[in-house]
DNA sequence: TGACAAAATGACTTCGTAGTCATTAGGGTC
DNA sequence: GACCCTAATGACTACGAAGTCATTTTGTCA
């Protein structure tokens, strides 16, 4: 170690300047910060990881697109960074396998992982339990029972939403889903189909084939097909038909596909979304949704990751969304918020 | 080493079926494979890193928020991901200190450094200069000369608009800039400026104070109020008047804000933004812009950061924006493209 | 079968830090 | 000034992989 020779003093005491600063006389700080300084030394964070076997490094495992991973990411970054940790970022796209990211993450020994996507399996899941790395899996509400998890209580969103529309007069609905097979559009289908039901009401299940906004744009054709003379959701009465989609994301690109086509949102149909992205509180959209306080699930994540927590009920975390309700829900009466 | 033993091969015949199975039979392999698999191991790429004085990691220094930065930063991840490369996440907020991220940063070994926000001043950047860690100024026009950057030619890209809008009929002009100190911002003006002068129009500059779509919302009141009867920009003619944002994010904002005051897109006033965002090409706004390329430019920086590159003259490459036009500059014309 | 090259494997060391233990320097007391 | 206690520092080793070199095994050909 150069620092060492051109400070005079040990490597023993040049690491202690660093890692444990009371443990040095002020006068060898002063000497070893000089001669770090000159030679451009810093402290070496691969090597301590080695041998303190920790790295303060948290992996995380999100999918390559969408704007709502997009924001838990950065809510992880901002909140990781605060206490000195950072987020290494996997990110995989649709082909990638995912099981070989897993591999990856772990060869990295992070103190703990952040599963995020609702396309990892439960396999998968169950091989970061084998390791011994903390894992928690992020608005995934299969994965409960196999890992830590935490989501949002996305049944009960949907019920809301429901209980809603049901109050602004819908008497028909159909639900707009991404992909159905993974676990949070079951579940929010099944708080539709249920809350509806629970009034006489039926909906019908759509699939967009993924949760992005192209992907709504595109199922709104066979939307307001389905809504026009002769379809099977044609209104006789002059109540509004209830349209609940999946993703705010992807009612996003639901209702700009509605509106190019000449249906009237909220007059016609009334939308609904659900996550409570930034955007939905956008003027432009000014969307009802159910809201996700993502800082908030953030930061429950991190404390399940960081905290021992070995007790034997596998921890599991549901968060209640918090219904917004905006323009597309909303027929004259004048609930826009400036932010959500 | 366990698997060592339980194979019943040495420590070094373990790393080379892990490293280079090329030199190892393939019984061995087999034998080391089936122990690894028993025992649960997995190579440490702690380790790895230490020894072999590369960590396979990417830093990357961005802002924690923004909707631009969110997508430059997924697709560096993506990329590197293609290559076996992590991207090792630093964000940091209005308060945190750039030096002690930097800090951070460098101790973490990484192979190479992004630099992204207008944020990083110039003397910061030449601290990264003094270490021997390859880095790239992202979007970040000032910090040429310093560091190899890369950026989009903003100048170029607001000429390109202001001539768009010149043809479109503009005779009058406003500026709405995000933050007026970022070197970003600046040439985003300049370019307005005198695209714009060249043929008479003058061009004020207004500050929005950030680049979010809160502050573009805030901004649009003032803006309006330009444009009213008795205001600096009130039109004698039925001439529209242009209005060019420093930003995307930021001109949604406007857009909004401006028609919920009842200000007519683009019949009044033409609008455009800046970055290309996917949002920018969503029906709901259909703004006209210079889109960037990011793939492309995410692709170059992590070209100039993985080759060696010593030549002398600090690498910079600016790249050329595309313009898209969209509904806000498009009175009567059907120019909408169903993606950018 | 002996000779010899090539392939496969093992022993040993190094990367930079942190923890353990031993040693030295300071500072106060009587 | 001898004594003792604490603060400060140094010597040494381990963390896990990989590169260097040495050694053993294997295969080929005369």
């Amino acid at each position: 170690m150069d620092v060492a020779n051109e400070s005079g003093v040990s490597q023993a005491t040049v690491t202690r300047v660093f890692s444990s600063p009371d443990l040095v006389s002020a006068k060898t700080q002063a000497k070893v910060h000089a001669a770090a300084e000159r030679l451009g030394y810093v402290p070496n964070a691969i090597a301590r990881s080695l041998k303190s076997q920790r790295t303060n490094i948290i992996g995380a495992v999100v999918p390559a697109e969408g704007e709502y991973w997009q924001h838990a990411l950065t809510a992880f970054s901002r909140q990781l960074a605060a206490q000195n940790r950072q987020l290494l970022l996997f990110s995989f796209g649709e082909d990638d396998r995912v099981e070989q990211v897993l591999q990856s993450v772990l060869q990295y020994q992070v103190d703990g992982v952040v599963l995020a996507s609702a396309k990892i399996s439960q396999a998968q899941l169950s091989v970061m339990q084998t390791q011994r790395v903390p894992t928690v899996a992020f608005n995934q509400p299969e994965a409960s029972g196999v890992v830590p998890s935490i989501s949002v209580d996305n049944e009960a969103g949907t019920r809301a939403l429901a209980d809603h529309l049901l109050q602004q007069g819908c008497r028909s609905a159909v639900f707009v889903g991404g992909i159905s097979t993974t676990s949070t559009d079951r579940l929010r289908y099944q708080g539709a189909a249920r809350g509806l039901g629970a009034h006489g009401v039926g909906c019908a299940y759509v699939e967009a084939g993924s949760f992005s906004y192209e992907a709504g744009y595109f199922i709104s054709e066979q939307v307001s097909e389905m809504l026009a003379p002769g379809g099977s959701l044609h209104a006789a009465s002059a109540d509004p038909v209830g349209l609940m989609v999946s993703g705010d994301e992807l009612a996003f690109g639901v209702l700009d596909g509605l509106r190019s086509r000449g249906v009237r949102v909220p007059e016609d149909v009334m939308l609904t979304g659900f996550d409570g992205l930034p955007q939905s509180s956008w003027a432009g959209y000014d969307l009802t949704t159910i809201v996700q306080d993502i800082d908030l699930l953030v930061q429950r994540a991190i404390g399940m990751l960081l905290s021992p927590e070995t007790t034997q009920p596998i921890p599991e975390l549901v968060a209640e969304g918090a219904l917004r309700i905006g323009a597309t829900t909303g027929i004259g009466s004048s609930t826009r918020r400036s932010n959500g």
